[in-house]
DNA sequence: GCACATTACATAGCGCGCTATTTAATTGCA
DNA sequence: TGCAATTAAATAGCGCGCTATGTAATGTGC
């Protein structure tokens, strides 16, 4: 008897938690998003930063960092490989030294005509409608910003 | 004007991308996780594989792998640094001598009660309503299943 | 019973994503 | 001015997570 609380209500358990779910929902996705990019020659992370590229061409690698949640030691073998690929350039600026700028070279851009086919072929894959997509988005936004003010 | 549909509707954009919210919900997550984890010497997916052993000890690496939809190339070195942890021990199935079977150490069992805080801390982290992670979680789970079926 | 396929796990090598540290440039303040 | 503090990127090293491949044990068909 004393032992049933610990049996009805177990919060070690795998199947109720929710950062399980979100963990392996991720990595289902990344792998979906690994056959698309594969004609880009991109991966995930790639994929992202090429994003913000798109957007907003010429920025700092931090500014790439505080857009994708990431810093410098990931983006810069990141940028690396990008830039060995040929898809984008990296410069000191000039007016800070400290700082380099991240511009598209041709072919980057050039590459954002291929890439428009990717976000159609995921929607596809979620096999969800659109509004769910877009209210479980603001869901996972909201989890993010609370977590991230927690740690 | 021939460009206004473009700008107006751009799945390009990073703002508007579920995925990018899944993935950067789930870094965060992992980030909480980490700190929580350091005290008891385990990173999450070795948190994950200790939660699968703690529910059923003695399981073979692909049971392993099949609950957490991962492969032997990620569990086999995780398992060997868990092993050289001292918190489990894996020896070859004598009935099958293909398969490797995980069991816990006395160590290993231990650990479940130092683990016992970390899900309230987590749901503390995440600074949402109990019903409201359950019905996120199920979503989830129904992303990552159409998502691997598409795969 | 023997070649063949299949299965379970291991290994090699790559690309993140992280912490901790380093290097170099800029800022700030006595 | 000079020198410490701060900032931006880079580097080192670790642990996943993956694809591709290898190896050994088990099944299968003839």
């Amino acid at each position: 008897m004393s032992n049933r609380r610990a049996t009805t209500f177990s919060p070690l358990q795998l199947d109720s938690q929710l950062c399980f779910s979100l963990y392996s929902a991720q990595l289902a996705m990344t792998k979906v998003y690994r056959k698309l990019l594969a004609d880009l020659g991109l991966t995930y992370p790639q994929y992202l930063v090429m994003l913000v590229l798109w957007e907003a061409d010429g920025v700092t690698v931090s500014q790439i960092g505080e857009r994708l949640f990431l810093d410098s030691a990931t983006l810069t073998p990141l940028l690396k490989r990008l830039e060995a690929a040929g898809l984008v350039q990296r410069q000191r600026a000039t007016e800070d030294e400290r700082q380099v700028v991240v511009s598209l070279t041709a072919e980057g851009r050039a590459l954002k005509r291929k890439a428009g086919a990717v976000p159609e072929a995921i929607f596809c894959a979620t096999g969800c409608e659109l509004d769910e997509l877009v209210d479980l988005k603001s869901r996972l936004d909201g989890l993010r910003e609370r977590l991230t003010r927690s740690a």
